[in-house]
Parts: C-alpha cells; sequence; structure tokens
DNA sequence: GCCATATATTGCCAATTGGTTATATAACCA
DNA sequence: TGGTTATATAACCAATTGGCAATATATGGC
C-alpha cells in the first residue's frame, strides 16, 4: 500500500470480504462475531480485515462489554466520490468541447472555416 | 486479486501512479511515452500499470503505427459510483429512521408512548 | 532488408496481502 | 479467584504486487 488516505481506501474497497462487511454496516453497527458469521473465515482474518477498513477511515470502534462493535464511518467514502466524479468531468468538459467544435465546423461552409 | 471486476476496479484505483495515469487520460488519449513522462519508473513497470487499468476495463488500446495510444473509458467507473452510493443509501435511509423515530418520542409525552 | 523507435514479455526480487494456528488480553459471570 | 466469551496479536506461509534489466516484437523510414 502506497500509504496515501486515498490508496488505502480504494484499497480497503478492493476485496469482496470487506465490502460484504461495509455493506452489513451500512445496516447498523455489527460485533466483530456478528461480521464474521457470514463467512467461513477465522477470527484472525476478520480482524485484520477490520483493521485494514479502520486504517481507511471506513469504520469506527467503540467498546460494549467485551465487545468491540464496529459502526460504519461513511464520509470516508467522500474522497472516492470526489476523485472519480473529478476523472468524469475532466472528460466530459473535453468531449463536450469536441462535440460543440464539430457542430460549429457542420454549421460553417468549407470554405468560411478558420483555423482556431 | 479475487477476480470480480468491482475488486479488480477498486485494486487498479489503489495506486497513485495508475491514478495519475488515469487523470492525464481523462484529458485524452495518451501513448505509453507520454504516459510514463511525469514519473521515474522503467517502461516495463508502465506496460504492468496498463495492463491493470485495462483488465479494469479502465483503459482501452488502439494503435496508431507504432504508437499504442490509450483512451480513458469512464464507464468502468460506474460500478464504482453505484457500489458507495449505494452504501450512503442505506446508511442514510438509516439514519432518516433513526432521525424520524427520536423526533416522534420527543413529541409524545413519556406517559403516552407505545413500544413499538 | 536494415535500423531506429515504441511497446510488450520474461525472469527475477523484495514487500505486501490474506489466510492459518497458537497464544494473549480483556471483560463478564459464578 | 477461576472459567468462559470476545477479540487481538504473533508467527508463519503461499500468492500477489510493483519494481527492475534483459530480451522480444512490431512498425515506419531509408
Amino acid at each position: 500500500m502506497t500509504s496515501d488516505q486515498l490508496s488505502r481506501t480504494f484499497a480497503a474497497l478492493a476485496d469482496p470480504t470487506r465490502r460484504a462487511m461495509l455493506q452489513r454496516l451500512s445496516r447498523g453497527p455489527a460485533t466483530v462475531n456478528q461480521l464474521r458469521e457470514p463467512f467461513r473465515i477465522s477470527g484472525p482474518a476478520v480482524s485484520k480485515h477490520l483493521r485494514v477498513l479502520e486504517d481507511a477511515g471506513l469504520v469506527v470502534t467503540s467498546r460494549d462489554g467485551q465487545m468491540r462493535p464496529r459502526t460504519l464511518a461513511p464520509d470516508a467514502l467522500d474522497p472516492v466520490r470526489d476523485w472519480t466524479e473529478k476523472m468524469r468531468h475532466t472528460w466530459e468538459a473535453r468531449h463536450d468541447a469536441l462535440a460543440t467544435y464539430l457542430i460549429e465546423i457542420q454549421d460553417t461552409p468549407v470554405n468560411e472555416r478558420t483555423a482556431s
């Protein structure tokens, strides 16, 4: 992992087990054992996944007796949205400009066109 | 990589060099050497990054003489947006319901409250 | 056909990842 | 205090990753 926050977040999301855990958490807080239940993986494997999610800022841990319930922290998804939407916007701006240009030259007789 | 498409896409985005390449491509197609230029990495490293991006469906390759220009394929970002927005929506729906409940019990005198 | 340019493939390496079992810690319960 | 439950940490392993240098392939120009 390249240690920058956005890379950590994308990497945390690049695993189906972790994404399933996040989806479970989107419906409300859950204990480690609740998060483990849908999978056939060991406790330590769950702990490791949760560590990755916490390092990415996607979940936070609290304490309730001997349990350490996790809660989703959806604000950590904002940089993901911002980055992808910026990509899309740059791409679309370029294509809008291209479309405008194509319409312009279409409406201009060849002998009136100027190099721009 | 867990071999499902969404994981491949997230993993492709989890590297700052690859994200920078995508940002370059969002301003228009580019050759391998153009994509390489901002970095101090070898040609093969660039090829590998581009392979990852192509496997994720984020770029497509064409041919122009001896060059193989890459073009952004921004539709591959849609599943990323869909997944994250669904997460957010589930979370917010739950919190809207909680807020409604809190307002309800606030407006109801204690002795009129019923277990729901 | 020959050379230069653009890019890909191969073989290698160190670091990271996702999993395991065994062990430790922490809190509740009797 | 001792036992049980919930979770974390340690130590290890195989697979994957991101990088490199060396080599191969493909195309255009002479």
